[in-house]
Formats: C-alpha cells, sequence, structure tokens
DNA sequence: CGTAAACAATATACATTGTTTACGGTGCAGTATT
C-alpha cells in the first residue's frame, strides 16, 4: 500500500505536510532521522503513522512530564488506549505493572532519568521496538552538559542492534546536530531541515539608557497593543513584579515560572491557552508544549543567552499562520546577570577538588550535597562528569562549557547591537540563507508595527471578571 | 557581576550618604513530611 494511503486509513489525512513522507520513508527503511520541523507542522505523525504501520510499540522520550501526560491524554482522546507514561507519577506498583506489560502498549513515553534505570533500561532492551524518538531534541545539547546529565547517557542505553532513532525538534544550530549525532550515536542520519525563517513573524527591537525606561516603555506598550503575548525576563521575582504592574493597569496577566506549584503553573497555562488571560510573564520555563496558534506578541524584557533559546522562545508566537510580532528589549548592561546566571549553577574548582577528596577518603561523595556543600542539580553534573575524566580534565571541560556559554551570551548581544538586518542574522546563524525578506521584516529593515497598535478598549479591559481573576489573585498574591 | 534593599552613619532631630548583605533559570526521581 502507499505511504498516502495508509495515511488515510489510519488518520484519515488525504496528503502528508512537508517533510512528513521524507522522514517516514527513512525511518521505515530503517534509517537514524533528524527532522527539524516548526512547530505545529505535525511532528508526532513522523512516529505514530510507523508505530500502525510497523506494529511494534514506539518509545518516545520526552523531557516534561506534563507533555508526556498530555500526549497520552490526546491519544487517548482520539481513541487510542494503548499509551502509557512511563514516569514518576506511577507509584511503584503500577510502575511494575506497567514494565511487566510493555510489549501491550503501541506508545511509551518516558524521560531520561527513568530510561537510563538498569532495570527500565533492560526491560527495554529485552522489547522488540519499531522505533525510539527523542521528542524536543534540542534538549540533549541545552540541558544535557549542566543541567540533566542523562541526557546525554540515552545513546549508551540502546543496544547495538536498534531500531532507528528519530530525533524531532523545531530548531537547531550546527552544533545542537552534531550534539544530537553523537549523543544519541546516530549511523549517518537523514536529516530533514525546514526553513528556520518564519515571515509572518516581526522583528523589533529597542534599546534604553536604562532599565526604568525600559520598564516603562514595556508597560506602555502593552496596555496599548494586543496580545495575547508572552513576556519572557530574567528571574522569577521580576515576573511577579511585571505582572502586578500589568494587572495594576487593568490587563489580564499572570507570572509563570519554575517556583510555583505544578497545580497554578497548570491552571494558568490552561487559561492562556483557553484564551482567558492575555499576557504570561515568565522565566524561560514557560513554553514547551504550549500549544497554542494565536499568540500574537513576543516580548523580550531581558536578552536570552543564545540565539537558539531565543528562536525557539519567538517560534512560540503566530503558529496560526497570521502576523504576528517579536520585541527584544534591551538596556545597557543587561548581558552582565545573563552572564552570571549561566556560570553560577555550574560545580566550581573547590568543589571538584572536595568531590575528589571525598572519594580518596571513601566517603560517598553524596555526602557533599547532605553537608550543603553543593547543590542537587551540580552535584548530578559533577557526578557525571567525575565518573568519566580524572579531575583535571573535568575542570578543563568545566572551563570551556562557560566559555562556550559566554561565547553564546556575545553572539546573541551582537545581533542585539548589530545595524543589520536581523531576520537575515538569525537565519545565517542557523546555517541556512534568507530565501525572501517579507515587507514587515524587522527594526533595521523598517518595521510597522499597524494592527498591533490597535488601542485597547473599553470592553477589552473590563470584558473578563471571571473566576480564574479571583484564583489568579490567590496565586499571585498567595493568598487562600 | 551588578543591583537593590536593608541597614548604619552622619550630623542634627529630618534627610542624605555610605556600607553591608542578599539575590539571581531550566526538571527529573524518590523519599520524607505537611
Amino acid at each position: 500500500m502507499q505511504l498516502e494511503q495508509l495515511l488515510q486509513k489510519h488518520f484519515g489525512y488525504p496528503s502528508f505536510r512537508p517533510g512528513q513522507k521524507e522522514v517516514i520513508e527513512q525511518l521505515l527503511n530503517g534509517r537514524d532521522t533528524i527532522a527539524l520541523l516548526p512547530t505545529g507542522m505535525g511532528k508526532s505523525l513522523c512516529y505514530q503513522l510507523p508505530a500502525y504501520i510497523l506494529n511494534k510499540p514506539v518509545l518516545i522520550i520526552s523531557p516534561l512530564l506534563s507533555l508526556m501526560q498530555d500526549q497520552v491524554d490526546q491519544m487517548k482522546q482520539f481513541g487510542e488506549k494503548r499509551a502509557v507514561a512511563l514516569n514518576s507519577f506511577l507509584n511503584r506498583q503500577q510502575k511494575q505493572h506497567v514494565m511487566n506489560s510493555l510489549h501491550n502498549f503501541r506508545f511509551i513515553f518516558i524521560s531520561p532519568e527513568m530510561l537510563v534505570q538498569p532495570q527500565v533500561k533492560n526491560r527495554l532492551n529485552q522489547l522488540e521496538l519499531a522505533l525510539i524518538v527523542v521528542d524536543e531534541a534540542h534538549c540533549i545539547s541545552q540541558w544535557g552538559f549542566d543541567f540533566r546529565p542523562d541526557y546525554l547517557k540515552i545513546g549508551d542505553v540502546l543496544k547495538e542492534n536498534r531500531p532507528p532513532v528519530l530525533a524531532l525538534s523545531a530548531t537547531a544550530t550546527e552544533k545542537v546536530l552534531e550534539d544530537i549525532r553523537r549523543f544519541l550515536k546516530m549511523k549517518e542520519p537523514f536529516e530533514y531541515i525546514h526553513s528556520v525563517d518564519r515571515p509572518n513573524i516581526r522583528y523589533g527591537k529597542k534599546i534604553f539608557p536604562s532599565k526604568e525606561e525600559k520598564t516603562q516603555w514595556l508597560l506602555n506598550h502593552v496596555s496599548h497593543t494586543q496580545g495575547p503575548g508572552i513576556i519572557y525576563t530574567r528571574s522569577r521575582k521580576r515576573t511577579d513584579e511585571i505582572a502586578s504592574l500589568l494587572l495594576e493597569l487593568g490587563l489580564s496577566a499572570s507570572s509563570y515560572h519554575g517556583g510555583k506549584d505544578a497545580e497554578d503553573r497548570q491552571f494558568i497555562q490552561q487559561q492562556f491557552i483557553e484564551g482567558a488571560l492575555d499576557w504570561i510573564v515568565a522565566t524561560n520555563a514557560f513554553g514547551m508544549g504550549v500549544h497554542k496558534a494565536d499568540v500574537r506578541q513576543i516580548i523580550h524584557d531581558t536578552m536570552p543567552s543564545n540565539v537558539a533559546d531565543y528562536m525557539q522562545e519567538v517560534g512560540r508566537a503566530g503558529r496560526d499562520g497570521k502576523d504576528a510580532v517579536a520585541i527584544l528589549l534591551y538596556s545597557d548592561g543587561d548581558e552582565e546577570v545573563v552572564r552570571f546566571i549561566a556560570g553560577e549553577d555550574l560545580p566550581n574548582e573547590a568543589q571538584m577538588e572536595l568531590y575528589d577528596e571525598y572519594v580518596r577518603r571513601n566517603i560517598h561523595p553524596k555526602e557533599m550535597m547532605h553537608n550543603g556543600l553543593i547543590s542537587e542539580t551540580s552535584f548530578r553534573v559533577l557526578h557525571y562528569w567525575m565518573g568519566l575524566y580524572p579531575k583535571e580534565q573535568v575542570k578543563s571541560i568545566f572551563r570551556q562549557m562557560v566559555m562556550e556559554k559566554y561565547r553564546s551570551i556575545n553572539d546573541m548581544l551582537s545581533i542585539i547591537k548589530s545595524e543589520g538586518c536581523i531576520r537575515e542574522q538569525l537565519v545565517h546563524y542557523f546555517g541556512q540563507k534568507l530565501e525572501r525578506k517579507p515587507e514587515h521584516c524587522c527594526e533595521h529593515c523598517g518595521i510597522d508595527y499597524g494592527e498591533f497598535l490597535l488601542p485597547r478598549t473599553e470592553t477589552h479591559l473590563k470584558k473578563k471578571t471571571f473566576t480564574w481573576q479571583i484564583r489568579l489573585r490567590q496565586i499571585l498574591l498567595g493568598t487562600d
């Protein structure tokens, strides 16, 4: 049967979207594949159709519990009951039960941390899988080295005669692609790379002499333009600050960051997706797995720490194909804090010495953590690297890591400070060529905020006084 | 590293200036505790 017929049979679609057919053909031929497709362009079909054709379970490695849960729920809603998320939401018994019946599932979602557990790894390696998928594969590069080291172990977990591996992401620089190939141990993968350019997004940029002026401009702009929108800033505290100011101006806004309860985060995200909330003021915790098509604006109150993150964040605008705008705000010295945060949580040399000493004295290095000498995150990262290389080499690896981070920050900064076309520079950064400049390009080429500058009407201000506002106030003010 | 808030000192009974201190992103798993 032709692929199109199979698509029709299993999903009821008459034709493929760009890239899907090529990717699926390669996978069915048993070839490792990297697919860079813009969000909302049907990435999940690339593994779902092969799952039905090959009729064996597909393993999907996913970065977030909430993402797995959404996908499983969605599948169940569409009548696919044979989907499961193998993660810490399951208690011991449930986990055991799922582990014993893995062959009965068609889609198995799992976190890298769960995947590398010996018991889980062995069980999965006994299973005959159709495909191994790494969703949001840029996380390998973005998180693996200094945050979630288990991302770097995925390749080691996979046995020699494994099924093809499919790495999915929306954007990746050549460096990220290299990390994906290397840490997934891919063998001459087929690569489908969609253009990173998003013609319907206009790139704005505003430079201010002081932070106060920046904030003033932001408040004024947001209160006179259309949402829905996301405002990215660097610290949790500042998300709360800005959100409060917007609330005072009568706008519907909420802050969002990793320090909030999972429940509250879920609730806020849901309100935003449903359109009951116009503005989300967030740290980089917000975004992955947020499927909202009509986001009109992305505003950066603080610069992101690299161009790949910037593209990822900006890419959340205008998924419906309609016009959207991304505005990057900068005030002198913003990069200093970004630089600090980049190096802050990495293990320092004193901790490396101490780790070494603990090992020499036959004390489990975990004690460092219990003695409050290192954070959990830093310990995990340090433990990973010290297990691989001698101390001096680890020191040098971390020095390089910091240098690399500083370089990425500088790359972002030089785009901000440059006088050139923003779109062109972004596209070039991903090693691509800009085919055609859209009419509304960027700050440099001339930007017209046009319809985004529609004045806010009274109804706009007052139409929403639902229960969510009360709930949001509770969350924001911490009163129940 | 840089900022801002909290605190202290000055020099005079209020407010300015100097000094110290706290703080800063991303998530998983699994266990102990509300």
